[in-house]
DNA sequence: CTCCATAGCGTTTTT
DNA sequence: CGCTATGGAG
């Protein structure tokens, strides 16, 4: 059963003999900066680093033969000098040995195997601080690589609570953010400018649908997605468009191969790149040019990846370039929360790192500092079915806890009435909201929940689902920035210009398509050119584009504050205009998303030197007065090696700014840079009084005091597309599960619904099978199915629901019994099998089905039901309200018991029951 | 070219 | 069920 375990296999390794990197590498050896309230003198100024030292960990413990001038404090603002305490800045004695371990092994390969909740943030954070602190490594030697923004800013913000010296020169970012980085400054190396486009996954949705419309491949017979799917997969694999052509084998590939050949013309003519692109970019460009390549081999000499186990290939192969040069490469991982291969993340990468580092040294953290026992061991004891997974057992110091409460609810409308009632009791218990986290699986589920909540007064902040910036008017708006930064963006040139209405259709557009091919040119070019073609195009049609044009002329010339130049912008489009002209409640709140749009453009300008502002280049730091020193490597400035080919990208961008002029406002591609890269999860505030609900992928790296995980069922969780077919898809499942589980600190409710409304149907599902897996000593079950199990139970249901069976067998079935009444029928079916799988199939109901008259939580309602005498007011259109989640608010549509409402706060439209919500009028 | 209706579609997770 | 893409009428 236990197969070979690198993991364990690898502890034997941790002492093989070998130096960092190649003879004559030169780790900085600064030693600790002991030295008091010394007076810093920029003494680094052209003097290499350091001297060759032997790099064995030894070295880093003796600060004896440190040079004088290596102990003088490094402060790069002009900030008083604080003192120093002689001892290691960062306290390390709270930790245990094997965090101490990795936090003290600096040099070479080392992967950390970190279970869930042992503390793997903390490890990260005091090694890089202990490096820069205790042992003079410079912050711009220091590259750490995160998995989403916010666990990048968190990590900033932590180091630099740690160091109070500055952090500056560090990239601390994600993947993305670091190619994006690097790619902007030597794009031209790649037939790109600095100035590319980034398109997200609509953008190039949109792209590869129009290209399938003008290749005439039916959408039909060849999906979208699957199409996109196979030229991702490609991309990933580092395979061109004319290999994969070759290689194609089935009539889909081919089509594929098409598509993708032309997505690539295109995005290289657009001077555009996706997802995707960003990363197999910067491996092209590291590969290719190996000036560059040795460029950032030499200044980042640390290099750490956390969430190592959800790396897909391009990232892993440009992680290892990067640090091939010094081996001092740290990746922190856990094959137990592996969620992401479906996005090409591959958990092999631990596997590999050991022969691609043979020297690696291995530390496992394997305390867990989260969560309580009954918890700890649910966790365990769900993961443990995972046959493809190393062995290993997290443990904790904390008592057991609270035990597991699972709940089977009626309905999914029970719930979210349950959970909201148990919120409350936590409430009453004094657990603060910020303290609580309810978990589904989709984003479809939140609704139902967030209905609950609403009527509940439960307060609550969504992270993830729909976002603003997804609203198709913030994505018109942006996509004519896009255009104006980058006027070859043929993408965004299409999706504006006849928004608003310009009386420019398919037809003009095709004419256009038309120009720009006989005149090789770009599109927005084209629609120029068409100005002028009195014989081709209508006199209106040519106002219209000129007009259109003008947009790009004016818009490039303006510079000043951000907003006020987006503001600028925005008015020359006329979409305010267009929507106040329509004078629907739809389009004030579309252009009130817009004036929204402003603010957030305004707020970017003020903060925006968090994340991507960090990433300065050496040149950038030395420009800013910090005293870093030259590499002891000549990598020559500007990369004077190898010939820069002019793609059509360049010429074109010559081009552009010959005709348009130089885009004056620096912040524009800025923040659509920032937009681009930025996800929801980011603006995941902290105390805002209120529960937080996200999916489980979004909760990775999160933990709550109170966790609850919703919709604990066959078919949702697991998800139906991910067991049918392949097992290593159900085994992904259910690492998504323990990472749910793993999230809570003491308290874990799980429930799961008797049936549940689907897209228009009811289903009956059976409970997950995850929650069977729990140890019947950590979990204790209420709800629907506890009072009477093995067969009394769903009898009683049945009734109680009407005609319907609830489609669950008895609780104790563990997934082998299940039986239901199906409408169409009107018989039973029942299912008996044995196995697990045998009669898993949902029940699909009517969506006829009567409803219960009367609901079982219904006392709940009333209890909760504070407002009703003053939601029993009538509300009209137009009244100011205060609600007690989204704050102040405006009524802008009832209708009989429901009325609309748009928040200031969020600029989000809700619909509202009148006699539930926790809602009043304010005038 | 725009608007409207209807059919048809998809609904896992995210940088 | 809710959204969007598509097709036909004005």
């Amino acid at each position: 059963m236990p197969q070979e375990l690198p993991w364990e296999k690898n502890m034997r390794l941790g002492a093989v003999p070998g130096a960092s990197g190649p003879a004559g590498s030169s780790a900085p050896a600064r030693g600790l900066s002991g030295a008091t309230g010394s007076v810093a003198t920029p003494l680094f100024s052209g003097a290499p680093s350091s001297a060759p030292v032997a790099s064995s960990s030894a070295a880093w413990t003796s600060s004896s033969a440190v040079p004088a001038y290596e102990q003088v404090p490094l402060d790069v603002y002009d900030a008083p000098t604080p003192a120093r305490p002689a001892k290691p800045v960062v306290d390390i004695d709270g930790l245990n040995p094997a965090q101490k371990e990795a936090v003290l092994t600096t040099e070479g390969p080392l992967l950390v195997l970190a279970g869930a909740g042992s503390g793997k943030t903390r490890v990260l954070t005091f090694r890089i601080a202990h490096m820069i602190a205790d042992l003079g490594v410079r912050p711009w030697q220091m590259l750490a690589i995160t998995f989403t923004n916010k666990a990048a800013a968190e990590m900033r913000e932590r180091l630099q609570a740690l160091l109070p010296d500055g952090t500056r020169g560090m990239w601390v970012c994600t993947f993305h953010a670091m190619c994006v980085r690097m790619l902007r400054e030597d794009a031209d190396l790649l037939g790109y400018t600095g100035q590319f486009t980034i398109y997200d996954d609509d953008d190039s949705r949109r792209m590869v649908r129009d290209i399938m419309q003008a290749l005439g491949i039916e959408q039909k017979q060849y999906p979208l997605n699957m199409i996109r799917s196979k030229i991702s997969t490609a991309k990933n694999a580092m395979v061109g468009p004319d290999e994969f052509q070759s290689r194609a084998s089935s009539p889909q590939e081919q089509k594929a191969a098409q598509v993708y050949q032309e997505l690539e013309r295109r995005l290289r003519a657009a001077n555009a790149m996706d997802f995707d692109d960003l990363l197999v970019r910067t491996l092209e460009l590291l590969r290719s040019r190996p000036e560059v390549l040795e460029k950032y081999q030499e200044r980042f000499r640390y290099i750490s990846v956390d969430e190592y186990q959800d790396t897909n290939h391009v990232q892993y192969e440009i992680a290892n370039l990067l640090a091939a040069k010094y081996q001092n490469l740290m990746v922190v991982g856990d094959d137990d929360q592996s969620i992401y291969s479906w996005r090409g993340a591959d958990i092999s990468n631990i596997l590999d790192f050991e022969e691609d580092f043979p020297r690696a040294k291995v530390v496992k953290l394997e305390q867990n500092y989260r969560s309580t026992g009954h918890i700890l061991s649910a966790a365990n004891a769900v993961v443990r079915h995972n046959s493809q997974r190393k062995d290993k057992r997290l443990f904790t110091a904390m008592g057991d806890g609270e035990k597991i409460q699972a709940y089977q609810a009626s309905d999914e409308r029970d719930e979210g009435r349950w959970i909201a009632a148990e919120i409350e009791k936590l409430r009453a218990a004094g657990t603060s909201y910020d303290d609580i986290a309810v978990f589904y699986r989709t984003n479809a589920q939140s609704r139902i929940l967030e209905d609950m909540f609403l009527r509940a007064g439960v307060p609550y902040k969504i992270v993830g689902g729909t976002r603003f910036f997804d609203r198709a008017e913030i994505r018109d708006v942006m996509a004519y920035l896009k255009m104006i930064v980058n006027p070859a963006d043929e993408m965004s040139v299409k999706r504006v210009i006849n928004t608003p209405r310009r009386g420019i259709g398919s037809t003009s557009i095709a004419k256009i398509e038309e120009l720009a091919r006989e005149n090789r040119c770009s599109f927005f070019q084209a629609c120029e050119i068409a100005t002028a073609e009195t014989g081709r195009f209508s006199a209106k049609v040519r106002a219209s584009l000129a007009d259109f044009v003008q947009v790009v002329r004016d818009g490039r010339r303006l510079d000043g504050e951000l907003k006020n130049v987006v503001d600028a912008i925005v008015d020359k489009t006329g979409l305010v205009q267009a929507f106040r002209a329509e004078g629907t409640m739809e389009a004030e709140s579309r252009a009130e998303n817009i004036q929204e749009f402003l603010g957030v453009a305004a707020e970017f300008e003020e903060t925006h030197d968090d994340i991507e502002g960090t990433l300065e280049s050496l040149e950038e730091l030395r420009a800013a007065g910090l005293d870093v020193e030259e590499p002891l490597t000549a990598v020559e400035p500007g990369l004077a090696t190898g010939p820069t080919e002019l793609s059509r990208a360049s010429i074109e961008a010559v081009e552009i700014e010959r005709t348009y002029g130089k885009l004056a406002c620096a912040a524009l591609p800025a923040l659509l840079e920032w937009l681009a890269l930025r996800s929801d999860l980011d603006a995941l505030a902290g105390e805002s009084h209120a529960i937080t609900m996200m999916t489980v992928h979004s909760a990775k790296g999160l933990e709550f005091p109170a966790v609850f995980v919703a919709g604990l069922e066959e078919g949702i969780f697991p998800h139906v597309a991910g067991f049918s077919d392949d097992p290593a898809k159900l085994e992904e499942e259910r690492r998504l599960a323990y990472v749910a589980i793993t999230r809570a600190r003491k308290r874990l409710f799980l429930t799961y619904a008797a049936t549940r409304r689907t897209y228009g149907s009811t289903q009956a599902n059976p409970r997950s099978r995850f929650v069977g897996e729990i140890p019947a000593e950590d979990i204790e079950f209420s709800g629907v199915g506890s009072a009477g199990f093995e067969g009394t139970g769903w009898e009683k249901r049945g009734d109680r629901r009407g005609t319907y069976g609830s489609g669950v067998g008895s609780d104790m079935y563990g997934g082998n019994v299940f039986g239901s009444y199906t409408r169409s029928t009107g018989g039973v079916s029942r299912h008996t099998g044995i196995s697990p799988e045998a009669g898993r199939k949902p029940a699909t109901f009517g969506s006829g089905a009567p409803r219960a008259a009367r609901e079982r939580n219904g006392s709940l309602v009333e209890r909760r039901r504070p407002d009703a005498a003053k939601a029993a007011e009538a509300f009209a259109v137009g009244d100011k309200v205060r609600h007690k989640t989204f704050g102040a608010g405006e009524v802008i549509g009832v209708a009989g018991d429901m009325i609309e409402v748009t928040f200031e706060k969020t600029g989000q439209t809700k619909k509202l029951m009148k006699g539930f919500a926790p809602i009043v009028k304010v005038e």
